[in-house]
Order: structure tokens, then C-alpha cells, then sequence
RNA sequence: GGUCCUAUCGUCUAGAGGCCCAGGACGUGGCCCUCUCAAGGCCGAAACACGGGUUCGAAUCCCGUUAGGACCGCCA
């Protein structure tokens, strides 16, 4: 039987979480759900410099503002904790303690200098630049005094094959990378090892990661049967790129999910635009749990995509749409009352972040604040007219519908012989603060006849 | 420099040798509707990187070219 699929998703916490880390934590979680399985969360914080412990929060809470619940992680605990790379330093001694044991790795006393100097000269002679072995066979009494070695693993001279997911049969030679380090000088593990470690520890099954780590994967391969462990089952997903083509870095501010959460986009639009970022599940909204019955591995793509910020608008618009009043009013900090509630339906269509969503519902919110340009249109000599003849006509009807707003209108259409902008837009403006919106018969009903009096009253007094 | 990966409309993609003078979605252009912004309706422009093979037949298979990218660290 096969063994419970588990998957992980293990950021550095050394930024920003953005949309190209998401969609690979995405299809990891996906993977594990479809499979019955376990999503694991792994902090790779061993950069003591660059990793910050906010970060580590504020990936966190992206991913459960997505929804992305993990089984296992820094948090959540489990049973093959601690799942913070920095909290792990004794396993990676022990683990590479027992390589060297082996035969497996051995200790090399290099400085520095001489490394640098060999790199400089092997990329002179066009030759790949890799460590040469000099400490590979160093003998008790060749150990110089003092000096604190790292680790290398001795690197068996073979040929690596692997089935990936996506890519299909891919293969590597191993003479092709020299022995690396596994474990630092400063007793810190190397990325390639700590994580070959981790993995085997917790368990994971499948390994979904960028392309970026293909030609890491033969390396780790190695390091997995050092261990006497079959490797995993890697796939190896397109990397995102920004609309230039470039690879999407954490540079890339706007396509952090912070920072789209601040433009009022929603969770369900931003899985939705990221999900079809190399994947493709068909058309439509699709929730999480739809995600999972539809995920399948054989259906990613092979080429990187670039992530399109006006197909997530879309979207937005659409989850704003389907998402009904009061849980709008709840994301916009307002109120859930009966008449937000109607103002809240029948604003959300115009909208295509929250951003807009607040702006539009401000006029039926509480009172509204006309600036600098609209209230000197009001005070041109039209507007006045047409706002007085609009006092006249509400304050003639009962109670204010769709069914009367023509008849009102109609009438202050007479009265001042105003059509078209120079109509509407004192309307509009009086009533809304806003020169844009949604439709003024909807307006005048969800203000209600005393509101809309007292608006207009107050730019006649 | 070496190894490896990738290549269909602007973008995301459908396409597993004939169903494709390439389909959909987002975006975009025009028209209708209209007080605005949207929404909605209708119509349109828009792609198989290039060159060689294989085959009766190629977007699809093979090779090469070009272009982009990743990796080659005591970074992750």
C-alpha cells in the first residue's frame, strides 16, 4: 500500500510571501488533500542574517488569510518537529555525524583563499567551477591545527536519473558538481543537506518545488541514498515570471500577497488567479476543495507563466459579486445593518477590490464628504437650480422608489431645462460626494426621502 | 564556459500525428445600452519562434538554430 502522501511547503522566512511561493504552497497543499494526506509546513531559517522572525509571522498569516491550512508546522506541532530549520542544528550534526562515520563525507580544511583562488582559475580555463577533492584523502597527521573544518560529501561518480512529474525522465552527471558542503565551517548546514534531511525525517512523499531546484535534485538524490533512503518523488513546476519576463522575485512588492491584500483583493480571486499559473482546471471559480477533486500533477504545465494582474482583477470582481452584503460589510469594517445590507448588494457589482468597495458604499454609510471640485460644481448656478427643483419634487413624493424615480427626475428635467451631465451630476455629487457610482435611481431609494432631503438642503442653505 | 529546463494570440491556456487555414478565458478595438464607472448584449483584431527532417499527413515526433531561464557557493 502506498504510504500516506505527505507534502511540505518550506519558505525562508526572509521576506515578503508573494504570489510565485503561494502557487507552489498551493499545489502542495492541493496535492496532499487530493491524496488524503498531510501538508507540512517547514520553516528554512538557517540564514541567521536574513531570516526574521516577522517574516516567519506574516508568511503565516498570509497563508491562513488564504486558507492554506497546514497539518504540521512551527505552530500546529506534530511528530517530526521541530519544523523550524534553526530549531533542528543538533539533527543535521548527528545526521551528517553518521556520514562521516561511513566513509560518506569527510572533513575539509580549505580556506577560503584557496577556494576562491581555485574557483577563479577553473572559470579562466573554461572548466566548471568545483571543489577538487584535495582534502578527500587527508591523512590523521596532514590536519592542520586550528582550523575549523567543514563537511563535504563525497560525491560517488555516477549517473543520476529521475522520474519528475512534470518534465518526465531527467539526468545529471555527478562529476559534473565536485564533493560540496554539507555542513559549514560555522557548524551550520548546508540548504542542499538540511533539507535532504528534513525531508527524509518528516517523512515527505512528494516534493513540489520550482524549477529553480532542478539541477539541485540530482545532489539531493545522492544525499538520500547516502542515507539509505529512497528520494522522494520530485516535480519541478515552471518558475512565475512579471510581465517582463523576469523571474518574480521578492522584489516584486505588488505581487506580494500583503500587499494585494491591501488593494482589497480576496482571497478566493487570488487562488483562483494563481492556481491557473501553469495549471489548468478548466474555466471558472473554482474553491479550495474544487481545486483539490481537480488537481492532478499530469496537468501542469511545462513552461513558466507570467502572473496577470488584470485576469486577478477579474476574478476579484467576480468573488466581490458572489460574496454576499453582510460578509462584505464585515471585510470593510462596517456595520451589518438592514440598510448597509441593501447598499452593500447592490454597490458590490461595481467594485473590483474592496478598496472600491468601501469608496462606494461611503454614501450610504454615514454622511457624506463633498470635496473641493465637486462642491464648486455644486455652486454653479445650474446645479443650484437643479438641486432646488430636485428638493421640490422629493419633497412632493412619498416615498422614494425606482417607480417614482423617473417621475422625479422627469419633473426637474421641466423645472430647469437641465438635461443629460448638467443634470445628473449635482445629483450625483449632492447626494454621493462621488462623479461616479452606481445607477442614481438605486441611489435615491437606498438614501431614503429624508436623507436625500437633508443632502440637498445642506448646499441650499 | 559547462550542465539542465522551456518555447501556441498582449497574458493564462486548449491541443497526446488527421477532428486545427488552431478553440476558450482575461485584456483589447467597434457598436448597442447609458448621467458616470461598471455590468450586460452583439461584432472584430490577435498566436503554433526559425530552419531542417520523419510521415500520405505535424502546433503535436526527431535534429539544429535562435531566444529566455535555472543551476554550477561554507546563499536559500
Amino acid at each position: 500500500m502506498r504510504p500516506e502522501a505527505r507534502t511540505r511547503f518550506a519558505p525562508s522566512p526572509t521576506g515578503l510571501l508573494h504570489v510565485g511561493s503561494v502557487r507552489t504552497a498551493l499545489f502542495n497543499y492541493l496535492f496532499a488533500k487530493k491524496n488524503g494526506g498531510k501538508f507540512i509546513l517547514r520553516i528554512e531559517d538557517t540564514d541567521r542574517i536574513r531570516s526574521k522572525r516577522e517574516f516567519e509571522n506574516g508568511i503565516m498569516e498570509d497563508l491562513r488569510w488564504l486558507g492554506l491550512r497546514w497539518d504540521e508546522g512551527p505552530d500546529a506541532g506534530g511528530e517530526k518537529g521541530p519544523y523550524r530549520q534553526s530549531e533542528r542544528i543538533g539533527i543535521y550534526t548527528d545526521t551528517a555525524g553518521r556520514l562521516l562515520e561511513n566513509g560518506l563525507a569527510y572533513r575539509c580544511y580549505c580556506t577560503q583563499e584557496r577556494l576562491d583562488a581555485l574557483k577563479r582559475e577553473q572559470l579562466k580555463a573554461g572548466s566548471p567551477p568545483r571543489y577538487d577533492g584535495k582534502c578527500r584523502t587527508l591523512s590523521e597527521k596532514d590536519v592542520p591545527a586550528g582550523v575549523t573544518p567543514s563537511i563535504r560529501f563525497r560525491v560517488p561518480e555516477k549517473r543520476i536519473t529521475f522520474d519528475d512529474g512534470v518534465h518526465g525522465t531527467l539526468s545529471f552527471d555527478s562529476r559534473l558538481f565536485g564533493d560540496f558542503v554539507i555542513i559549514g565551517s560555522d557548524c551550520i548546514a548546508a540548504y542542499n543537506f538540511a533539507v535532504v534531511a528534513d525531508d527524509a525525517l518528516m517523512g515527505i512523499t512528494d516534493i513540489i518545488r520550482g524549477d529553480d531546484h532542478v539541477s539541485n535534485t540530482p545532489r539531493q538524490i545522492l544525499l538520500f541514498e547516502a542515507m539509505g533512503l529512497r528520494p522522494p518523488a520530485f516535480t519541478h513546476i515552471p518558475l512565475v515570471l512579471d510581465r517582463d519576463g523576469a523571474p518574480l522575485g521578492k522584489r516584486h512588492a505588488s505581487a506580494s500577497i500583503k500587499g494585494l491584500r491591501e488593494e482589497g483583493f480576496l482571497p478566493g480571486a487570488i487562488l483562483n488567479a494563481i492556481a491557473r499559473l501553469g495549471w489548468n482546471p478548466g474555466e471558472g471559480r473554482l474553491g479550495l476543495d474544487e481545486m483539490t477533486g481537480l488537481f492532478s500533477v499530469k496537468r501542469l504545465s511545462k513552461s513558466p507563466s507570467a502572473f496577470d494582474m488584470e485576469r486577478l482583477k477579474a476574478f476579484n470582481k467576480e468573488e466581490l459579486a458572489r460574496t454576499d452584503g453582510a460578509a462584505l460589510l464585515e471585510l470593510a469594517g462596517l456595520p451589518v445593518e438592514r440598510g448597509l445590507l441593501d447598499a452593500a448588494s447592490a454597490v458590490k457589482r461595481n467594485a473590483i477590490t474592496m478598496k472600491d468597495f468601501k469608496t462606494l458604499i461611503t454614501p450610504f454609510a454615514g454622511d457624506v464628504e463633498i470635496s473641493g471640485d465637486i462642491r464648486s460644481m455644486l455652486m454653479e448656478p445650474y446645479a443650484r437650480k437643479v438641486l432646488d427643483a430636485l428638493r421640490d419634487s422629493v419633497f412632493k413624493a412619498g416615498l422614494l422608489d425606482e417607480m417614482n424615480y423617473n417621475e422625479i427626475i422627469e419633473s426637474v428635467k421641466q423645472a430647469t431645462g437641465e438635461k443629460g451631465k448638467r443634470l445628473y451630476l449635482p445629483v450625483r455629487g449632492a447626494l454621493t460626494g462621488q462623479t461616479e457610482g452606481i445607477e442614481l435611481a438605486a441611489i435615491l431609494k437606498l438614501l431614503g426621502r429624508d436623507r436625500v432631503l437633508k443632502r440637498i438642503s445642506a448646499f441650499l442653505a
